[in-house]
DNA sequence: AGTTCAATTTATGGATCCAATGTCAAGAGT
DNA sequence: ACTCTTGACATTGGATCCATAAATTGAACT
């Protein structure tokens, strides 16, 4: 995992600067610490974050294009002010994309070699709630295990077009499936979310399984909203930025 | 196009190098001229394109997020192979994209000036059909009131997350919307599948209209199948070039 | 003869330097 | 006093150079 200490790293460092300035810039972005609006020069990153100018043009070109920032003619780039509403919406783009993977499969249903794999997926996750106790490794077993069913959901669609288009759907704070584990990652008490979230899992592919293409996808789209059931979500949101 | 040193040449037609490399290699794919699968080396293309390898390096960049090219790990990039999967794929994500924005526009209704705007667009293309005949302005007018309706949709969704999906979804040949009357451009006899894809509008208004959410994103995610109707586009397609 | 390991080569990623362009400010003229 | 013009500065975009990592090929050993 990547520490959030800026320009605490020594010179030598495991992550290559590319992705460490992206990920610095995200983090920044979405904690409300590059307010929107507010002019990002490619000199004052790079020194802030201790690296060249290059990773940090390039950076901002991939968040650009992300959406994340926005450019300001020839006077550089700004952050850009991300609402409830947008993260809403990306969430919603989500469901419906993860829908169409799970209409897809439950229409063309499952090879033996599929049904085995989501099997397995879902008894890896099951393990993690039957132990009872929740500790962080808990936690990081079942990020793991989260994406693992997602990626599996959408690669075996068979339609990579989802799989892109999720890419860079998922840029957006709190949009990715990701956001499930790693956004309430302080606060272990939050048992049901996941276990609720294990839930829908199992249910999915039991309407997979079971060749129900409508009830697939729409338990899909509604488990798309699993990362902000309880809504505080969004009030932390609204907290960290000021007006838009 | 070609630069002869002008000292005070009025308009901007000062090519930057950036905007060049990204155009030409747009061609390149576009025209066949790279082939699916061949490696796209920096220095070599570089090199081919009498540019220093920085254009070249961000302008597959930018082609990567697109979609055109794909990553071979550390070996570089590749020109991406376009099948007839992958086409049907990319109109099926652009269905349901476009079949959430309906669907949302259903469920919140339509203010007065959105309504005024819908019924003046369509109306725009009544006017096409109603002229009977069908010469190549007609075709023209066509493609701008088809991009300037699903454009409308989308834009009136208030959900920019599906415009942003949507923009990077497109950029696969026959999967944009503008397929409808680019692709068919050869074959003006072609008549009845521009005005069923008119109908398609009429109708998505008028579930619009009454409220009916289901209804119109039944139809929107049908009507992306408007530029493959015949199927015989995935015949020009396995034929290796659509277009040239 | 096949497989594996190591070394060399090649290509991408990063850093620094240079050029071009746009903006801001200050001064002068009306 | 206001506006226009010109010059200086800051910032992005491009080019070249260097390091690092990966792939391929060759040789040696089994």
């Amino acid at each position: 995992m990547d520490e959030h200490a800026p320009a605490d790293h020594p010179t030598k460092t495991r992550i290559k600067p590319g992705q460490y300035v992206i990920i610095s810039l995200r983090r920044m972005i979405a904690e409300g610490r590059l307010k929107p609006g507010e002019r990002i020069g490619e000199v004052a990153t790079a020194e802030a974050l201790g690296v060249s100018r290059m990773p940090v043009r390039t950076a901002l070109r991939t968040l650009e294009t992300e959406g994340l920032v926005v450019r300001l003619g020839a006077r550089g780039y700004a952050a850009r002010a991300i609402t409830a509403s947008e993260i809403h919406g990306a969430i919603e783009v989500r469901g419906v994309l993860e829908g169409l993977a799970a209409h897809r499969l439950a229409r063309r249903g499952l090879t033996a070699s599929e049904e085995r794999e989501f099997r397995t997926c879902l008894s890896q996750g099951e393990a993690i709630f039957a132990d009872g106790a929740f500790g962080n490794g808990a936690l990081d077993l079942f990020y793991t295990y989260n994406l693992a069913f997602h990626a599996l959901l959408v690669d075996a669609s068979g339609n990579p077009s989802i799989g892109a288009a999720l890419t860079r759907n998922n840029q957006l704070p709190f949009a990715s499936a990701a956001a499930l584990a790693l956004d309430w990652s302080d606060r272990p008490s939050e048992y049901e979310h996941l276990l609720s979230a294990h839930r829908d899992h199992c249910n999915v592919v039991d309407a997979i399984a079971r060749r129900d293409d409508d009830a697939a996808e729409r338990l899909m789209r509604e488990h798309a909203w699993a990362a902000v059931r309880g809504e505080k979500v969004f009030e932390r949101i609204s907290a960290s930025r000021p007006a838009g």
